[in-house]
RNA sequence: AUCCUGGGUU
């Protein structure tokens, strides 16, 4: 079942619908993983979403990733309410849930909607994975950056170490390009060597990139060729 | 073996 399933993913990596179909139809046994993959396989072709909604009605049982994975075919649909909906009725959140959650309504510009989630998650969820771990933060920190709201990212940003959180390599990509969008030159510069210094991140080609384009528009170019030159690898 | 956070382009 597993290397079934390994395959089936496969084709789906491919977004080759037709062979994981025909894959997924032969298998000798299938079980929530296998179902799980053949719905995500689906989405992305023409009128996927559809056939993946069905599919999953048509699921022997569910788990965490299956709610998941409707969740997010829901919510790649525009249907936030929808998304909403299937959040509220799952059995259980996991942290992807309430990640999710909390970007789709980022993504809508649903700022408000996304704050409840990540308050309900931290309430909920305290002590256990999800409201500890960066990623969680990171999604709303992204929700503010989204939403042009570089000052707030950076408050969620502070309250993240409050909290004991420590913020990870992804939370300084959203934070530099969210500065960035604000024109925020400096503090740019500034978390950008915080984050070397204070944080340990070692800085890796998103930063150096997204740096060097910030520098760049800011007409900085002496500056961003100081960055490009301070990369210990060769850039794209 | 399957879902999920985050940037640049859309």
């Amino acid at each position: 079942v597993v290397s079934w399933s390994a395959m089936l993913s496969t084709y789906a990596y491919g977004g080759e619908a037709d062979g994981a179909k025909a894959c997924f139809e032969s298998m000798p046994q299938r079980n929530v993983v296998s179902w799980n993959t053949m719905v995500v396989a689906l989405v992305g072709t023409g009128d996927g979403a559809g056939q993946a909604k069905q599919l999953f009605w048509r699921m022997p049982s569910w788990d965490a990733v299956s709610w998941n994975a409707a969740l997010a075919v829901t919510a790649d649909g525009g249907d936030v309410s929808g998304a909403a909906a299937i959040f509220e009725n799952m059995p259980e959140r996991n942290a992807t849930a309430w990640m999710s959650m909390i970007s789709v309504y980022a993504q809508h510009g649903h700022l408000q909607g996304a704050g409840e989630i990540f308050e309900r998650m931290k309430q909920q969820d305290r002590g256990c994975a999800a409201a500890d771990s960066a990623a969680a933060w990171n999604s709303m920190v992204a929700a503010y950056a989204k939403a042009g709201h570089a000052k707030a990212a950076i408050e969620v940003f502070e309250a993240m170490q409050v909290d004991g959180v420590a913020p990870d390599a992804s939370t300084f990509v959203i934070l530099l390009t969210a500065c960035s969008h604000q024109g925020l030159l400096e503090q740019c510069c500034y978390y950008f060597t915080a984050m070397i210094g204070d944080h340990g991140v070692t800085p890796g080609m998103d930063h150096y990139s997204s740096m060097i384009s910030i520098l760049g528009r800011a007409g900085q170019v002496d500056r961003a060729a100081e960055v490009a030159e301070a990369m210990p690898i060769r850039g794209d």
